[in-house]
DNA sequence: AATCTATCCAACCGCTTTTAA
DNA sequence: GTTAAAAGCGGTTGGATAGAT
């Protein structure tokens, strides 16, 4: 007999949230914090169980929350994280500020599987499919998109040495470290609240403010490389300093500043990566220098240090 | 207008890991 | 060191909705 869960050992209320639960359980974050979660739907008058309480907050009600449409860098971003980790959903959603592994999961399953299918290329492995026909898609589409598995080269060693991961495991950088231009970034429109009438600054007390993304004009003319080779300079940099606002160091700590500079060659959709890299992002990148050698080219997976080589990238056009 | 189909996404389920007693 | 509870995670399901027929 199948094991029943908790909901309905205690005959709890179960499926959709109305908007009456949704404010029970915000008010009751707002003045006391989550604390236990198991205690919480008590504490805050609501039949439901914990569990089902701390999903639906750090799902739906964390203002912190970006919700919407996910920008052109962050599918590239998950595509090359989903590369380097596989399912590894919370590990993928940390590294996209005010995303959920629930939310990224989804885009995953409903759109990227299918887009990266439809280019020819296995979603799973991130290599051409096996159908020959499949296989000449994945071809003619390679120079526009960029596997991004390929990214890493398999078992190439290095001249040097990798270097070891920074002993800061679960050490997270302050939150206003600055990403990008006027520093931290405000926390985003919170319509819900003026719907449900919570009191927000209560509420923002017990949440942690992300800030945005890096926003990234679409590449679909020349001066947007401009303008985006400034963007990976300034990423470069901001790794230099010690890492991304939003990155937990150590050495489950994915894709530093590569992975960003390399979500902007996925942005590329429509561009040739010969024009990419010759162009303004290599000459940012090139002032980077000995950093590329600790940032640009390092990720770590399954604690292991995994390096590549930028400037390789332009040989596949 | 009615029905069917596909898609999206919130929520659930069950397992694993972490923490506290 | 052991155990139970809590938290976290990834896979899956089911309802709502949009679009097609």
């Amino acid at each position: 007999m199948a094991k029943q869960s908790c909901c309905h050992k205690k005959k709890l209320r179960r499926g959709l949230w109305s908007p009456e639960e949704d404010e029970k359980l915000m008010n009751h974050i707002a003045k006391y914090g989550h604390g236990c979660w198991s205690s919480v739907p008590k504490l805050a008058g609501l039949e439901r169980c914990g569990k089902s309480c701390r999903l639906r907050w750090i799902n739906y009600l964390r203002p912190d929350l970006k919700r919407g449409t996910f920008s052109q860098e962050e599918e590239d971003l998950i595509i090359h994280l989903h590369s380097l980790l596989g399912n590894k959903w919370s590990q993928i959603a940390a590294q996209l500020p005010g995303r959920t592994d629930n939310e990224v999961k989804n885009f995953w399953n409903s759109y990227i599987k299918k887009r990266l299918r439809e280019r020819g290329i296995d979603p799973t492995t991130h290599q051409p499919l096996a159908d020959p026909a499949a296989t000449g898609a994945a071809a003619a589409c390679r120079a526009v998109f960029g596997d991004v598995a390929d990214l890493i080269p398999p078992a190439a060693p290095l001249a040097d040495p990798p270097m070891p991961p920074p002993p800061l495991d679960g050490v997270k950088l302050p939150l206003d470290w600055p990403l990008v231009a006027g520093g931290a970034a405000p926390l985003p429109s919170l319509s819900r609240s003026s719907c449900y009438g919570f009191d927000m600054d209560a509420l923002q007390q017990h949440c942690v403010p992300v800030p945005a993304a890096p926003v990234v004009a679409s590449a679909s003319s020349s001066s947007t490389l401009t303008s985006m080779a400034a963007e990976a300079e300034h990423h470069c940099n901001a790794a230099g300093a010690g890492g991304l606002p939003w990155l937990e160091l150590g050495p489950n700590a994915v894709a530093e500043a590569a992975g960003h500079v390399d979500s902007y060659a996925g942005a590329l959709d429509e561009l040739r990566w010969s024009e990419y890299f010759d162009g303004a992002f290599q000459a940012a990148a090139s002032q980077q220098g000995a950093l590329q050698q600790q940032a640009g080219q390092c990720v770590y997976k399954d604690d292991v240090a995994v390096h590549f080589d930028v400037h390789g990238l332009s040989n596949w056009c």
